[in-house]
DNA sequence: ATGGTGGTTGTACCA
């Protein structure tokens, strides 16, 4: 007996400036979860009437003023919520909750990480590996089969960026911070569902900066979201897509919704 | 090679 679940993520740039947007796509697609980062609110200020008047009765989060917050919107019942500090500097960059399964769902929002690829002339840089390093100590540790979804911020295939070459120095792709995502992605045999569903080297992004003067036409894509599963639960997995029609809809966020179908 | 846009704020900062 197996009942499917469908659990969506998204970057969504702010969850009060993409009310219109994100009501589309619940509307839309209609996923049973759906894990948000960078919802720039404080706690007392999150929407909750946008997500409970479509259904969206369970609702945890975890913001902060102006930057970063992660929340959890869901048609089932969430327990068990917690929330770790992998940079030790107070910002709202995960949330984790059981669902009724047992199984762990981990919702995170890894730093972007500045400009320059260099611990020493960019702190921020420096802390996006610290907070890989702590991932990495976290991820020996679990005791349930556990979905990781978010914005890794990291785009780790030569195929996940619109040009490998071009971007060997530009944080979101350097070596060291792909080798460190592979260490991540080894401290847990984690899946990549996103790449067992859509194989390399097919074209898989899921960001593209606001920057271009047209997004489409150049194309100049990162797939820095992903979801991520233990051995125990990836076999669930039965299909996966990314929403890129949401980039072009009104007012967007610069990144898409990630969609995963699991038959538990 | 540079700067291009957008959100939160009400000024730079972050992405």
């Amino acid at each position: 007996m197996t009942s499917p679940l469908r659990i969506a993520s998204w970057n969504i740039n702010s969850v009060r400036a993409r009310a219109d947007i994100v009501g589309q796509f619940l509307d839309e697609e209609a996923p049973d979860i759906l894990c948000l980062q960078e919802t720039k609110v404080v706690d007392e200020l999150f929407p909750h009437e946008l997500f409970a008047s479509r259904g969206y009765d369970h609702i945890i989060v975890n913001g902060q003023k102006m930057h970063h917050g992660v929340a959890i919107v869901s048609k089932v019942p969430m327990a068990r919520d917690n929330r770790f500090d992998w940079q030790a500097n107070g910002e709202a960059r995960h949330l984790g909750v059981a669902l009724p399964n047992g199984v762990r769902l981990e919702n995170v929002y890894i730093p972007a990480g500045g400009d320059i690829p260099d611990r020493d002339k960019n702190p921020k840089f420096g802390q996006k590996l610290d907070f890989l390093g702590r991932m990495i100590d976290w991820s020996g540790t679990l005791e349930h089969p556990t979905i990781l979804v978010g914005d890794f911020n990291i785009a780790p295939l030569e195929c996940d960026v619109w040009s490998h070459k071009a971007l060997l120095d530009v944080v979101s792709h350097t070596p060291i911070e792909v080798e460190t995502l592979g260490r991540l992605q080894a401290a847990a045999n984690w899946t990549d569902l996103g790449r067992t569903f859509i194989k390399a080297p097919e074209r898989l992004y899921t960001w593209w900066s606001y920057r271009a003067q047209d997004w489409r036409k150049s194309d100049r894509g990162r797939r820095l979201d992903h979801m991520w599963a233990t051995p125990d639960v990836a076999p669930a997995a039965k299909g996966h897509r990314v929403h890129e029609q949401c980039r072009d809809w009104g007012k967007p966020s610069d990144h898409i919704p990630l969609v995963t179908e699991f038959h538990f």
